[in-house]
DNA sequence: ACGAGCTGATCGCCTCAGTC
DNA sequence: GACTGAGGCGATCAGCTCGT
């Protein structure tokens, strides 16, 4: 259950998008999310597509962003999310990308598009330690915009010889990048050693 | 010592377009 | 029409380096 007083309104929005509708998206997520635990157990990155596709899902419904019906190329797949009547081609400001990670603060990508981001931290509480029937929970929510010139290539050596992951973008520095870009964060959970945890005794 | 950054290794699915 | 390769998409994890 989203958590009012851990939400920081001062944090920029892009145009159409709402504190009140992430609210209601961390809720419909953690819900949605509670039921595909053995997903997590079995590939976690396919879990995170799950995550990313029920959130993308919740703010379609819940604010003037829509998904894109992408009638174009399979290269311009980009956003997952534009704003309501911004057309099929639409600026990078109307642009509204959901990622889902368990990582404190990577970012990666395939494609350095310039638009808004928004990432959905979560972690799995198998003993839904923090609370009852929530074995996933949404622990900060980051909103940022990124300029192409943010990402950087992460090369692969991928290729007939075998191996290598598939090339990637990342954005450097994103800790400092998203100083500041949290729009939800809950008390309750730490980052400890890389790793969100539950706060003890909270 | 530890947090954060960087890079390589590995996993999965979908769709388009050209060919058999 | 079925099949296949290329090129999209979504990620995690581990080990190393580097700065505070």
């Amino acid at each position: 259950m989203a958590r009012r007083d851990d939400f920081d309104r001062s944090v920029p929005l892009p145009p159409g998008l709402t504190v009140m509708a992430i609210e209601k998206a961390v809720d419909y997520v953690e819900r949605e999310a509670a039921e595909f635990v053995e997903v997590y157990l079995e590939q976690a990155n396919v879990f995170s597509a799950l995550v990313g596709i029920f959130a993308a899902r919740a703010l379609d419904a819940n604010s003037v962003c829509e998904k894109h019906r992408h009638t174009d190329l399979a290269q311009t797949r980009f956003p997952d999310l534009k704003r309501r009547g911004s057309g099929n081609n639409p600026p990078p400001e109307h642009c509204l990308e959901c990622k889902a990670s368990k990582r404190p603060w990577a970012v990666q990508s395939h494609y350095d598009h310039p638009g808004w981001y928004i990432i959905w931290r979560y972690l799995v509480d198998p003993t839904c330690s923090l609370e009852p029937g929530r074995p996933v929970i949404i622990w900060r929510v980051d909103v940022a915009f990124f300029e192409r010139s943010d990402w950087k290539y992460e090369g692969s050596r991928a290729g007939a010889g075998g191996g290598g992951r598939t090339h990637t973008f990342g954005i450097s520095n994103p800790a400092a990048k998203l100083r500041g870009k949290a729009v939800y964060a809950r008390s309750d959970v730490a980052v400890v050693r890389s790793k969100a945890v539950p706060r003890n005794g909270v």
